[in-house]
DNA sequence: GCCAACGTTGGC
DNA sequence: GCCAACGTTGGC
């Protein structure tokens, strides 16, 4: 099992859409390196859903339900999608503001690299989420 | 609205 | 192959 986090822009598409369509396609990543951890992604992972811009805050979890595949939002193959379904809400959001300052979260990736969009997560950082937000992960 | 960080592009 | 110019993202 591997974590992510993937971010998201709330008036693009918020976690309340997810909440909804219960599944989305994750397309048109533009970036090599997000690209690489989208491939990595296996099924089953578990996918910490983070709104950007007004918000900064972990919301949700999210399970990826299809592994990689050609972006359908071009025909260029060096792009690819992946399907992330709803998991589960956090009962506690947690804010970019409480990551930092979490001395075990400061070296999130999300906060060394902030422009990544979809980023890994270690297990030990997930795990700290988890508890800081209350939370307990129905498998 | 500004700007830091950083990725991409194109001229040389 | 280097690097200046430019574009984008996202935090503040």
């Amino acid at each position: 099992m591997t974590y992510w986090l993937v971010k998201s822009e709330p008036d693009v598409y918020p976690w309340e859409q997810l909440v909804k369509d219960k599944k989305i396609v994750w397309d048109g990543v533009r970036n090599y390196q997000a690209r690489n951890n989208l491939q990595a992604m296996k099924k089953g992972d578990l996918v910490l859903f983070y709104h950007s811009n007004e918000d900064k805050a972990i919301i949700g979890v999210a399970r990826v339900s299809q592994e990689a595949y050609q972006d359908p939002t071009t025909t260029d193959n060096r792009w690819v999608a992946v399907t992330l379904s709803y998991h589960q809400p956090l009962i506690n959001i947690i804010s970019l503001e409480e990551i930092k300052k979490q001395a075990k979260l400061r070296e999130m990736v999300l906060v060394k690299q902030a422009r990544l969009s979809v980023i890994p997560v270690t297990t030990n950082e997930f795990n700290i989420i988890m508890k800081l937000s209350q939370t307990k992960l129905v498998i």
